[in-house]
Parts: C-alpha cells; structure tokens; sequence
DNA sequence: TAAGATTGACGTTTCAATCTTG
DNA sequence: CAAGATTGAAACGTCAATCTTA
C-alpha cells in the first residue's frame, strides 16, 4: 500500500526540513565568525553545566543533547584535548565514565552563550511573534 | 549585548532542533532498515526526475536540493559510479555539467518514494491535523 | 576577473567489533 | 548474557586550492 500523502502535507514537511537545515547553517556560520567551535559543542557544555555537579555519564549527556551523536566517545576526546572536559570512573560503576566540565569548558560556554543567544534572535526569535512561538511549540509538542 | 531571549522561545528553538533531528533519524531508520539509500540520495533523484528533462545543472540541483549539500561532486560521484546519475557537457557553456538521471536512477526514486512516504506518514502527517499544518506552515514560511 | 565545477588533504561520523564490568 | 563505553576501518563531509571556460 502507497500511503497518500495531500501535497499540503508534503509540502509543510520540505518546509520543516529546509528552514530547520537553514537555521542550523546559519548559526554554525556566526558561531564560526567568532572564531567560536561548533553548536554540537555547546550541546554538550551546556548539559554538563546545568547537571547538578557540571558532570553526567556518558549515556545521560547522549540523553540530553539536542544534537544526539551516535558516537559521543570521539567528540569528548577532542573536547577533552582541549582541555575542556574531564574524563573520571564512576564510583559504583566500574564501566561508566563521568564526563566533567572543567573551568575552561565554563568559560567556553559562557562565552559561547551571547553570540548563540544573538544568533537565535536574529534568525528565529524576531522574525516570530507570541502567537507563532505557541502555535509552533504545540505542533512539534505532537511530534514528540 | 547579551540578547535576552524569553525561555519560551529559547525551548520552542530546542524543540524545533530536536523535533527535527528525531524525525530525520527516524526516516533514515525506515529507509535503512528496507535496504534503500539514504534520504541525500532520494533528494537528488526526486530533483531530477522533477526537472524538465530529467537532468539539470550542478548548481540547480545543489540549489533545489533540501539538504543542501556543500559539495556535491563528491556525492554524484557516488550516485554515478552506482548507475544512477550520468554527467554530461553542457552545450553551450563549457564549464558546466549536467547531471542526468538514468533509467536505473529513476527506477530507484520510485521505489524509494513509497518508503519515504510512509515513513513521512506515520512520523509527522499521522500525528498532524490539517489545522496543525496550516499553523506549522505560517510559521515556517516567516522563518525562510 | 568571475563563475562553474572538481580535487586533495584533512577532519568527522558511522557501523560493527571489541573490551570490560554488572 | 546485557549494559556501558571505546576503537578500527571505512564512508562521508568540509575547506581551500585548482582548473577550465565565460
């Protein structure tokens, strides 16, 4: 069976698709501008800043990340190469891995944060008004 | 200056990324687990069979492409060592190339569009009323 | 000189295989 | 055996440099 699909519908989610691949695009373009590493990045020292203790195992950050990575094990070596994170044994847990932010991470994430948050106005939040923001977060609420 | 974005908006942005992420992931799955090609593929062979004669220009197909791809030399490539694409000369301007969709690759395209359809489907029509779509229309439009 | 496209070098992602502990 | 995480090999993407023609 070929499910039908109203062109409405197909045409809403080639919308959905392109302005998601543009909003991406654009931020990664001016957080590059800066001279600042990618949004993937900031996925992940944003997670570990706002866990309890600036760390999380390595399956709950994959948990949390906006941008889940099939393979985190690689980007937390190039983070931890530069001195971002911290690897530590879980106590309890002789398999786990506690991925730790380290000063350096905060920093990067708080500097990361103004020119994301300058970013998202530009190309998302004032191109919408209230109605829109709602009406947006209802429809992807059902997508979940 | 710090932009100060409310905390719905900043949510309504991560739901946006995460709702669309997900969705790809979820297609690419369906695909996958038929033994067809990734979605990048399907993207260029809809393109040309839409064109007028099954064939158009490197740049416009890169320009129409949903997933718009920074270089596409490399993934036409591939598509034409697997017989699905032929490059051409364009007439009249030696430096272009057209890129020609064969009989296997239009084969291909429709034998992919019933997956991808479903897929689209069960993932995002099926969970969308037509007023939902309207809605994500509107807002999607004033984002492009 | 600029536009269209390809290539080389390099970095990243992916999948499956593996290793270790529960 | 299952869960958590890492690793090797190969596929893929990216950027800058290049080549060719307008």
């Amino acid at each position: 069976m070929v499910a039908k699909l109203p062109e409405k519908t197909v045409a809403a989610w080639a919308r959905l698709i392109r302005a998601e691949q543009a909003l991406l695009d654009r931020v990664e373009a001016d957080l590059k501008a800066e001279g600042l590493p990618p949004l993937v990045w900031y996925d992940v020292l944003l997670e570990l800043r706002r866990s309890a203790e600036g760390r999380l195992r390595h399956r709950d950050l994959a948990a949390r990340m906006l941008l889940a990575k099939h393979n985190l094990s690689r980007l937390v070596d190039r983070m931890a190469a530069d001195g971002l994170l911290e690897r530590l044994p879980v106590e309890d847990d002789g398999r786990g891995a506690h991925i730790c932010l380290s000063r350096k991470g905060a920093e990067l994430q708080r500097r990361m944060w103004p020119v994301y948050a300058r970013s998202i106005a530009r190309h998302f939040a004032n191109r919408l008004d209230d109605d829109d923001i709602a009406d947006l977060t209802r429809v992807l609420a059902k997508l979940a």
